[in-house]
DNA sequence: CCTATACTTAACTACATGGTTGAGCAAATC
DNA sequence: GATTTGCTCAACCATGTAGTTAAGTATAGG
């Protein structure tokens, strides 16, 4: 619990780069190599790579070595936390989304409860 | 839109930092002053003024100069570009609520599309 | 076996970050 | 009017970051 504090600093951290961001929407799509992830990029091998490591360590992918490749997939449970430190200021972007979970609660409830845990 | 790329790696920065968390989380309970903001943490004034600087210049706090006192002030917007973003991920690690929004789809299309928009 | 491929590591540069102290400034207060 | 208060700004330091090139390692393929 209290090492998801230092999780959050190494994913936003991960997250604040335009490339890192762009690799991870690459793969969401599929498992990539390392080379496959650098190509997008006009960025030496070796700079792309210190991104995917970037990336592993905070967690967000993993890695797997076939041969001589590094085979790389998207790993989501830190973005979840994430995702769950930004759901505690929902309710002030928008009393839409507010609208919506009332809405659900009154459609209902035990649904809804089974549905999060 | 393309605008957004470059806040998001503002908003991502500033939130890679526990002080700048934790002082987002102060500022969602009440307006608060630089001051105010600094003192739980051992920090001099001119530090914690350095990371209120960042939250503002991400866009996350506005600041309100009233008389010596700055008021901060929680600016929700870019939170939600952020969670706008994770929200492309969210089915890698929950299909629970994959779940909920097909619930939704199929309940009431219109009404969640008017909540939406 | 030799070479090309897929990476990592190391060393380096340039710049950003997080923190400090000290000075400065404008508004409250005495 | 003098002083305290609330804050910013500037200068500085140590460390971290993003990128480079060059070298090293290990696998795949001729």
């Amino acid at each position: 619990m209290v090492e998801q504090i230092a999780h959050l600093d190494a994913v936003f951290h991960a997250l604040a780069d335009p490339t890192r961001r762009a690799m991870l929407g690459q793969l969401a799509k599929r498992e990539l190599t390392v080379g496959e992830l650098a190509t997008p990029f006009s960025m030496s091998l070796a700079g792309a790579s210190k991104h995917v490591r970037v990336l592993e360590n905070a967690g967000l992918v993993t890695r797997t070595i076939r041969g001589r490749t590094h085979l790389c997939r998207l790993e989501a449970a830190r973005l979840a936390e994430a995702n769950a430190w930004l759901r505690r200021y929902q309710h002030f972007w928008t009393a839409k989304l507010d609208t919506l979970e009332s809405l659900l609660r009154a459609e209902d409830l035990a649904k809804v409860k089974k549905l999060k845990e």
